[in-house]
DNA sequence: TCGTCTTGTTAAAAGTAGTTAACCCCTAAT
DNA sequence: ATTAGGGGTTAACTACTTTTAACAAGACGA
């Protein structure tokens, strides 16, 4: 059986804070709760953690100093905030002080889950996160990391959406690129309108390949895309 | 009796495990459900499956990484992820895993139904992306992957319908390409609209390849077409 | 041969994609 | 605070693909 993650969750209110940690001890986290920021200090100097939730709002300290006072000792460690309301300043305030992510309550416990994992797994693919993600596409040379398309010595700088989108036709090359599938990894939600925002998309695409004609691609009526091309 | 589609689900939440398990093997499918990545993990080693069903957030090994190490092993077979709502943010990430589809709860379990057969029907009926298709068919030369017909030195630019039709014919070369298996392999469905919207294919395939006479789609009345052509 | 079912053919209608430009929003510079 | 620019979305118009409809023609069995 794997190692649990240890989870100092720092949360005055009772209720939450025990409904919290009840909820990620059965999802196979080993939960800490303190319902303080001083609490929060000392329970952190004592003990080791994977990975840290606080409420910003806690009296005696609150969460962005204790964020902050965490951070002096580990440079790492997994920060996420709980909010009450989306206090723009807040949450700018929070972010840099060091918070990988924040969530503003009220939130569902399921959607905390699938932030933590998101951020644990990105802490762990850390190491090798250098991944090297190079996709040779006809004469082209395209680069997900570095977000650009090299044409012999030309440099064409991608935007996000055109470097993910791009990415997912390479990764189907001479496959079909599904648009629903497209649409909800890239947008996060299939919709008309997105579906028109990829179609402007696939376009600018064409025009950043248009210098290598073997390189094509090919729309397949109501399923997606098909990036044409050798490698 | 058909051979049953064996697959592989991966789901911690023991009610929704079982309520799709059950579903699924009443809709002729034979089930295992696997509680958490490690157990699915270790059943995909053993046994062999037709498809595989992941939930993304599962305790012990979570969806991304157990579909990486699946994907290690068999490259083609097909991969459905089940995700909690609003996950946006990262997403693509887990992707590289690489994912044929992904449904976001709660969903229907129609269809979920209707997106398994969907991709089930492609992956048999339609060929493998990477594959190399060319045909020829008299004077003419067809390339089912870049859709395409040349007759010497001139280009006829096919639909998506009219390369797969081509494609089932070419496959039938001097054989009948049976209509209710087109009907189903192309249209998913085999019905009178479907049926008279194949007529009008074949009524277009024969117009582009009417320049060589050699060639011909004969109809066989109340089975289908047969493709007469050297090759 | 007649009636019915299937197929051939064309055109209209419905749905999907291509393209360009305007627009909005955020950020960064002034 | 104001403005300029970039990235992304929406809008508007065009073009293409697919489906449906309508009618003609062919094939088959009673």
């Amino acid at each position: 059986m794997k190692k649990k993650v240890r989870v100092l969750l720092c949360e005055d209110d009772p209720n939450l804070g025990i409904l919290l940690s009840e909820y990620l001890n059965a999802k196979n986290f080993e939960t800490d709760l303190a319902t303080d920021g001083a609490e929060g200090s000392k329970m952190f100097k004592k003990n080791s953690y994977d990975f840290i939730i606080l409420d910003v709002m806690m009296p005696i300290k609150d969460g962005f100093t204790l964020a902050a006072e965490i951070r002096h000792d580990d440079k790492h460690i997994p920060v996420l905030f709980l909010t009450a309301k989306s206090m723009k300043e807040d949450t700018l305030e929070g972010f840099k002080a060091g918070a990988d992510d924040y969530m503003t309550k009220p939130f569902s416990m399921e959607e905390l889950l699938v932030r933590m994992t998101a951020i644990l797994r990105r802490s762990a693919a850390l190491p090798d996160d250098d991944e090297v993600l190079e996709f040779t596409i006809g004469k082209y040379h395209f680069d997900y990391n570095k977000q650009r398309l090299l044409f012999n010595d030309e440099e064409h700088k991608l935007t996000t959406k055109e470097n993910e989108l791009l990415y997912l036709l390479c990764k189907n090359v001479n496959g079909v690129m599904e648009r629903t599938f497209a649409l909800k990894a890239i947008w996060g939600d299939d919709n008309y309108f997105n579906g028109r925002s990829m179609d402007v998309y696939i376009a600018k695409l064409r025009k950043h390949l248009a210098q290598d004609p073997s390189v094509e691609i090919l729309n397949i009526h109501g399923r997606g895309f098909k990036l044409i091309a050798s490698s």
